[in-house]
DNA sequence: CCTCGGTTCAAACGTCCGTTTCAAACGAAC
DNA sequence: GTTCGTTTGAAACGGACGTTTGAACCGAGG
């Protein structure tokens, strides 16, 4: 046979792609899912086992080719600087750009998945944990890696709050489509993907660069 | 009578937040509420019409008392600053500051309103709008004209943007709790609150300070 | 005393859910 | 042509859901 069971497959992956990310997991019923893939209920358990396993496949699907093309930006970035460390704007880039683009690409998922992914941590602690312990577990340790090497004044806990913070900002930004609108009056579109790119990079390098604050609440040994 | 309905009412309503925080909207069982408030199961039609009345009354609970708190925290560094702009870390952590106080107030909801907030966008839209468009509004509306007098040269779009992201990483930084503890492999913990504002609202004003890109991507007529 | 509005209660309603079952269809191998 | 493993199909399962119902309760007012 041609892939007759490859294409159920990958239409009830694409339908519950969509129905994920407009209604979350527990929101999505299979029998959406499965008629807007023209295929039978029973599919989803013959191919994936249960409603579980069939989320975990599509983020899967989606978030492996979008962390190797992170880490490709990284060694880019690690290669043009040569011995130096890396640019502190080039690491941000890697790791927000291919996540934004994303949500233009249609053919990869486009804007349904990147909002499944924002509002991943949404979703039961189950399924969340599974996915944070396992696919993001490099891009996180070797993105810390690079941010340190580029930031190396910076404190260790100061470093791990910002990524924190960055990675927040990010998130957040894939999900909510009206903030923006709001914020802006409508001048701003939260579907201006290279906008966002341009906006948040350096909003965020400048935000890794911050002097540390002199507070009264941080009388830890480590300061600026 | 003393407060018979009150009581009931005041039980749903804590329990309803805890089940809410913890599960979603969609995820958390009526019953499993009324039992935990030692209610009985058609209390809830009663005193509040429906599970998506009780839930907006939840967050209508809170967030008033919250909004009045950040909007006096404005005023105050308005005042403080005279004739003059306020200043921009003054703005952001009255911003801030009251949302991650309150996830230690267990008085008034404590962690588990506060994350209820952040996630609240991941809800039904229907409810999203609701509060967006509501209590929100005011807040939105006096803050983004104290920031915009905080950073007169900032473009108008720009400091959207900005908004946009910072509330991002405010809202993301309440929800997810395991994230920083596995970015500082359990250095830091999400649990210190005074520790996240002293961190965030210096790397929020770094951010909002930041110089504008001279991007290929941004040959708008505003530059820098 | 009785009444009455506000409140609680147990029980049921109809619907939708994820999952299971088992037979039918199908193409490939012999 | 028969067999076999894979895939699809229609139908049902048991359970959980939000909501509704109607009677019971109870303190206050007459």
């Amino acid at each position: 046979m041609t892939t007759p069971s490859t294409d159920t497959r990958a239409r009830l992956l694409d339908a519950a792609e969509r129905a994920f990310s407009d209604k979350g997991f527990d929101g999505a019923a299979l029998r959406e899912i499965t008629t807007e893939a023209k295929a039978n209920l029973a599919a989803v358990h013959y191919h994936f086992g249960s409603k579980e396993e069939l989320f975990l496949a599509v983020v899967a699907r989606r978030i492996e080719p979008l962390n190797r093309e992170r880490l490709a930006l990284l060694d880019a970035a690690e290669a043009k600087a040569g011995a130096r460390a890396p640019a502190l704007e080039d690491v941000i880039e890697a790791l927000v750009a291919p996540m934004l683009r994303l949500a233009r690409d249609e053919a990869r998922g486009g804007a349904a998945f990147v909002r499944l992914f924002g509002r991943l941590q949404n979703e039961p602690e189950a399924i969340w944990r599974r996915i944070l312990g396992g696919p993001l577990a490099e891009v996180r340790a070797r993105f810390s890696a690079a941010l340190a090497r580029a930031l190396p004044e910076l404190d260790r806990g100061e470093l791990a709050w910002r990524m924190h913070f960055a990675i927040g900002a990010l998130c957040n930004v894939i999900v909510d489509r009206q903030r923006l609108e709001l914020l802006s009056d409508g001048q701003q579109s939260s579907e201006d993907v290279e906008g966002a790119i341009a906006h948040l990079v350096p909003f965020l390098a400048a935000a890794f660069r911050a002097r540390t604050r002199p507070s009264p609440a941080q009388t830890r040994s480590a300061r600026r």
